[in-house]
DNA sequence: TTGTAGGCGTTATCAG
DNA sequence: CTGATAACGCCTACAA
């Protein structure tokens, strides 16, 4: 019950070409025929099938993102920029997480092959060379947050696009020490992970400029969950001197160390200040509203797609930049003291 | 440089069909033929065009995910519970958001045509018969929480699975009844919205239940986003009596309201309790830890994915029930008076 | 147990 | 401008 091509040509009373030239328009047609084969796949609903398409065009029309996880707003809204931004050029999104395992991870890659034109990876442990020889053919790939810049020239390493994790660690601890805290501490990130280190390094520069010394025992691992931050929170209490500014350094972390702070009596911001990093959704809908570093989620994932599908059109000649980092920008809401109208 | 079904014959001296059979275990061959073969295969790094292969096998292993958005993390712990059965079936999700436009909605539908084997579908506010129109050819379909068991038998309506959203929005009415609670509001979800409504419903059932008029001033329209919580609960500290207790059909609309009650001053639990529907994954780390009627967002997605490979599979011969519905669970925290010690 | 050959629905290359 | 026809890579009767 299927409608070909043949259908389409046999009821317009023309050969396949034809109807193939008009349908994808390539090549000349008189305008009367055209307009008849128009009129007749419209009637017949006629789809080309897909497979057929891309066994000869070597296209899918789809991108393939691969995530380390899913969970919470972070991959959700990079996710959603991804979508706008595959959608809006008429692509579609293969996704798949790797859960957070190495073999996943390339056994995922691996599946994505010949079902997409392009990959978006977002993979902040694994080093981006190494994964330029997992990765199928020579598949076009846009990496997000990866540990790029590094040494580059190589043709090794593929495209990247990541956040400005350094300047803005930077730039938060700042905003911290100018509100008068001397005994910072840091909620970091898994061992491992790109965006983690250099976020941490931002950190520590910026207390290395103030005069302070950073303190080990005041750096302490949150694995990026709620969880984490809400455990590594309890270990900053039991320390003495207790900080008196704690920043984690994604909001999830910062979220699960103010439910532990509440729990145990203290009050954020009075007793201690609380910052995050990526600015989620939620962060300024928290009590109280969480001050972060803000990062354009969705604008980072969309321009992952611009980048990936120039590259897939461009067949491979790039004379752009490879790798391009994103901005950040403080947000001070009511969890370091701001005043608490909302923020935002 | 591609390698075919034909590289993988020639190098271990046998035919094409032979290799498919390998490969594919389908019909008999000796097992001396298949060690080479399959040695050779490895060796090669062949890998069979999906392409090729879908255009007559008529399959694509593939998922289709609609959803309304992707906004947020309801969404985001679905596709996360649909990633992890699909992978786990050796299947593949490919994901589109309707961006809430009905068109949209449609053209997103129509464009998985041929790419996928199924359909899991999420449209609360779409006439879950309207969509069997839409949905191309005889594609498998399972909806997730839409308007389902009305009038069944009409083998019109695709299967579904929803959660049982009056008898969850009925338990966490009672708990707060129980609570001494005599004057509820309730923050609503769109107009429209199959599980919004829903909700309502239970919540006003136990309201009657209680002897207690449902008085439609109290119920204020909140949209299902924070924002619209906030300026809900606004509204409701307009009114005069207070309501001494806020139930918000999802946790979105929850948080966005407990910012709301801080901003303006009132307290929560204390001169207000508050609770949402969901439970996300955050709903346990805002402060104070917010109440919500549990509902397993990933088995949900799970399921569908179980429930759509059997019918993919099983070629439409369906003796399962059509419709199920997944139980929800009051969880009671510190948002409407439980001791604060972090909850669940 | 194995090989031959036809066909899946398109696009692309030639002739006309 | 239009029409045959050969790929594309694989599966699957049917025959050997």
């Amino acid at each position: 019950v299927r409608i070909t091509i043949k259908d389409v040509a046999r009821q317009a009373g023309v050969s396949v070409a034809t109807v193939s030239r008009v349908l994808n328009d390539s090549g000349p047609v008189r305008e009367e025929t055209r307009e008849r084969i128009r009129e007749v796949a419209a009637r017949l609903r006629y789809t080309p099938d897909v497979a057929a398409r891309s066994l000869i065009t070597r296209r899918t029309h789809t991108v393939g993102v691969v995530l380390p996880d899913l969970y919470g707003e972070f991959f959700s809204e990079v996710i959603r920029g991804i979508d706008r931004a595959t959608q809006q050029r008429g692509y579609h999104m293969l996704v798949s997480s790797s859960h957070a395992d190495a073999g996943e991870f390339e056994s995922a890659l691996r599946a994505m092959r010949g079902r997409v034109d392009g990959l978006v990876v977002m993979a902040p442990d694994i080093d981006p060379a190494a994964l330029a020889a997992i990765v199928p053919d020579a598949l076009p790939v846009v990496m997000l947050g990866c540990a790029v810049g590094a040494r580059d020239g190589g043709d090794a390493t593929p495209d990247s696009i990541t956040v400005d994790n350094a300047g803005g660690a930077h730039a938060m601890t700042r905003h911290l020490l100018a509100h008068g805290h001397r005994r910072l501490a840091m909620l970091t990130g898994p061992a491992g992970n790109h965006d983690a280190a250099e976020r941490l390094r931002g950190y520590r520069a910026a207390l290395a400029e103030a005069g302070l010394a950073a303190d080990p025992v005041y750096e302490v691992p949150g694995g990026f969950t709620e969880a984490g931050g809400e455990e590594g929170a309890r270990a900053l209490l039991a320390l003495a001197p207790r900080p008196t500014a704690v920043f984690a350094a994604n909001d999830a972390m910062a979220i699960g160390a103010m439910g532990a702070f509440r729990a145990a009596g203290v009050r954020v911001p009075d007793d201690v200040a609380v910052a995050g990093f990526d600015d989620i959704p939620i962060a300024r809908y928290v009590t109280p509203a969480l001050s972060s570093v803000r990062v354009d989620l969705g604008a980072l994932g969309a321009r992952a797609v611009g980048r990936l599908l120039r590259a897939v059109a461009g067949g491979g000649g790039a004379a752009e930049p490879r790798h391009e980092t994103l901005p950040t920008a403080v947000v001070a809401r009511g969890s370091c003291g701001e005043h608490a109208d909302g923020g935002a």
